[in-house]
DNA sequence: AGCACGCCGACT
DNA sequence: GTCGGCGTGCTC
């Protein structure tokens, strides 16, 4: 087959999913051919792990024995330009290849042969017999779905014998699974939407772009209702119809069944999905479709972009400000921006949607490196609906209370007028705080610097950094008095708890994500809209894009939250928020109005946003990020070195900060105690680097950290554009 | 990530 | 006297 075999590689440098920085190399035996990015089976020590052909060689560097490949997986290479996006992600973010590479391979069962499955589920008839053993077994195949003997054995923590016995009995019955359905094609008229005008117009211009099959990054902005998804989908239909794969990506929070229903009437084919909640069989059947190019469209949250793409052809990042495009573990990368990689480097376009574009975007777009495309509301209205501030200086409010006399008497007339409103408030709980009135004790969390957030309906204390819980204890813990344990500011909790004793006629719902998720959660949305309740009472869930019909006043109850934060984004994050938040109001025929409670009146964020003057807050944030050589301005990383004692953490910081490099055009700040001092018993302490533009910030970080060997438990990661301040 | 090697406590 | 805890280090 081979035409000269003298030249034939005879190494294979093979990337493995593990925390190494370069490929190992593996003989390849007599009669295998490979090429760069086959997967293949390889020795390692002991077992057998699956990697990826990086390169191939024609003989060892070395005088070792290498050893051989084990096998060939039958299934298509991954592209170069993947695997040079696993490298350039790699350098960026100062991550072994190998720990990148991890993320594309987390797919368990791609690389087992297709196998007939035989799973079972609980039937209606009870066993002759029945055992603790045998009930457990039960309760699981009776709240799931059908699962392999195997996966309920363990489930249930018993032997699978039980489960054939029960088998036998009747009380379970095999079923056998389906096949890895075939994806199907979409059908490009399926569903066409009637476009407006504006609509008709941006879509065309996106297309344009779509059509000239190169590197180019469209914002698309425009406010909530201007109708931006009908937009870019006619993007992903000419890019389909140009014959390439199209990944539509979302902050997980935003894959929702109606999002998903809309792509699928648009398109005429049910989308492959990928996120966090997708079964392990669905995760092979769509990696496998995403190898082979059956799967044409992807609508999925960040790690979407690690799936094996055959042909790659467009990206839309819907919501692009959203923070939760930044991964905070293990690879530190923020999607947005390895999305717009990828389309440099596989030269096709990307699309970014926001009603609330990011900073960095928005200034990519006056240096003209990215297009726009913008909309306006399709009811003709301003951006915003017209936004009212509340001094809090200047009223009195009784001792918790949160609800001023203004927002009140404006709750109560749009109560009475028939309308629904909603009070918004970013904390989650019955209050952040709780307090010794006897002896000043502050209820913490036994792992980390931070208080205990009561929970009343669950009637627990909750950490909301390590999820530790534990009961409300009824003496101070510290000064053993009882009853003196008071709460300290309002939660969502509270907040309901003032609403109903102030308008003791309303309709009251709490939508907040700890109290419903799922379909209670769906449910609760479904009831809202369609005017059970008339007064809402909601966290940032309520925010991210459901539609409220009957919403006709919207009051912040507390707009500071994340402008008194320590994050440099706290502003746009902030303004992010209240656009999002107001633009609850007045989606239906009537107008809408928002009513925001601040401290801060005088703060120029909070004057543009009574004015609905996006551009001079962006003027002003501009100035501020400019002035202190912050993104986009400048560059960023943080440092955080972590370790389980204060005082080994601090002395390692200590000399780590030693031994930083100087370099014009850096800042190393730091060592200094994290925002957050201790998560889950670990101690922290971080460096801040702030960098020029023109500095290559990766090559300081090396130089300075090439040498650095955490022992113990001692950790150092590095956070390039670190984004969520902790 | 596994899996081994390696050095200190409670058990047949 | 051993079994076993998981800290450290290596895998082409």
């Amino acid at each position: 087959m081979t035409a000269d075999s003298a030249t034939d590689p005879k190494v294979a440098e093979v990337l493995l999913p593990l925390a190494l920085e370069g490929a190992y190399s593996y003989g390849i035996p007599d009669g295998m051919t490979l090429r760069p990015g086959d997967f293949v089976a390889v020795p390692l020590g002991p077992r057998q792990t699956i990697g990826v052909v990086w390169a191939l060689k024609a003989e060892a560097g070395t005088d070792k024995k290498l050893r051989d490949v084990i096998g060939w997986f039958d299934m298509p290479a991954l592209s170069e330009t993947h695997r040079k996006f696993i490298d350039w992600l790699s350098a960026y973010y100062l991550e072994p290849a190998g720990n990148v590479l991890r993320m594309v391979l987390r797919a368990p069962g791609a690389f087992e042969p297709p196998r007939e499955q035989i799973a079972y589920r609980a039937t209606e008839s009870v066993p002759k017999r029945m055992t603790p053993q045998r009930a457990r077994v039960l309760e699981i195949a009776r709240e799931g779905f059908a699962m392999r003997a195997a996966e309920l054995a363990e489930a249930a923590g018993v032997g699978t014998s039980v489960v054939k016995a029960l088998a036998k009995d009747g009380a379970l019955e095999a079923v056998a699974l389906p096949a890895l359905r075939a994806f199907t094609e979409p059908d490009l008229n399926a569903g066409g939407f009637t476009l407006s005008k504006d609509q008709a117009q941006a879509a065309q211009a996106l297309r344009a772009v779509v059509a000239q099959r190169q590197h180019k990054v469209m914002l698309l902005d425009g406010v909530t209702g201007s109708g931006k998804t009908e937009v870019y989908f006619e993007a992903m239909a000419a890019a389909l119809a140009a014959g390439v794969q199209v990944l539509l990506l979302l902050p997980e929070i935003a894959l929702t069944g109606p999002f998903l229903e809309r792509v699928e009437k648009r398109f005429g084919c049910e989308p492959a999905q990928w996120h966090s909640d997708v079964r392990p069989r669905e995760r092979e059947r769509v990696w496998r479709g995403v190898a082979d190019g059956t799967a044409r469209i992807v609508v999925g949250a960040r790690s979407a972009l690690f799936l094996p793409w055959k042909k790659l052809g467009l990206i839309v990042v819907d919501e692009e400000h959203e923070s939760a495009y930044k991964q905070d573990e293990g690879v530190p990368y923020h999607a947005r921006d390895m999305a717009v990689l990828y389309g440099a480097l596989a030269k096709f376009p990307v699309v970014l949607s926001s009603a609330t574009p990011s900073l960095e975007t928005l200034v990519n777009v006056d240096r003209g490196r990215y297009g726009v495309v913008k909309l306006k509301d399709r009811h003709g209205r301003p951006e915003l609906p017209e936004i009212g501030l509340i001094d809090m200086k200047s009223v009195a409010l009784e001792p918790g209370a949160w609800i001023s006399q203004p927002l009140f008497e404006q709750v109560e007339a749009t109560l009475a007028s028939g309308d629904q409103a909603l009070l918004f408030l970013n904390r989650r709980g019955y209050a952040p705080l709780t307090l010794c009135r006897a002896c000043g004790h502050r209820l913490e969390c036994p792992n980390c610097a931070a208080s205990l957030v009561e929970h009343r309906f669950r009637r627990q204390l909750m950490c909301h950094h390590c999820g530790h819980l534990e009961p409300m204890p009824q003496a101070c813990p510290h000064c053993g008095v009882h009853g003196k344990m008071v709460p300290v500011g309002p939660g969502v909790e509270r907040l309901a708890e003032e609403a109903a004793l102030r308008f003791p006629e309303a309709r009251i719902t709490i939508l907040s994500s700890d109290l419903s998720r799922g379909t209670l959660l769906r449910d609760g949305l479904r009831d809202v809209a369609e005017g059970h309740y008339n007064l809402v009472i909601g966290t940032q869930l309520v925010a991210k894009g459901h539609h409220f019909p009957h919403l006709t006043l919207v009051g912040v109850v507390d707009a500071d939250l994340a402008l008194e934060s320590s994050d440099p984004r706290g502003g746009e994050r902030t303004w992010a928020l209240m656009a999002q938040v107001a633009g609850r109001a007045g989606r239906g025929a009537k107008p809408g109005a928002a009513l925001v409670q601040t401290y801060l009146p005088e703060h120029p964020l909070m004057k543009a946003l009574r004015k609905g003057d996006r551009d001079s807050y962006l003027d002003q944030e501009k100035i501020i990020r400019e002035t202190a050589g912050l993104p986009p301005y400048g560059r960023l990383a943080a440092i955080i070195i972590s370790g389980t004692d204060a005082h080994e953490t601090e002395r390692f910081a200590r000399n780590i900060g030693m031994i930083a490099p100087l370099a014009e055009g850096v800042t190393v700040l730091g060592p200094a105690q994290a925002p957050i001092s201790i998560v889950r018993g670990r101690h922290r302490i971080r460096f801040l680097v702030k960098a020029t533009r023109e500095v290559n910030i990766q090559g300081f970080l090396r130089l300075w950290l090439k040498d650095v060997k955490p022992k113990g438990s001692l950790a150092l990661q590095v956070d390039v554009d670190p984004y969520n301040f902790l």
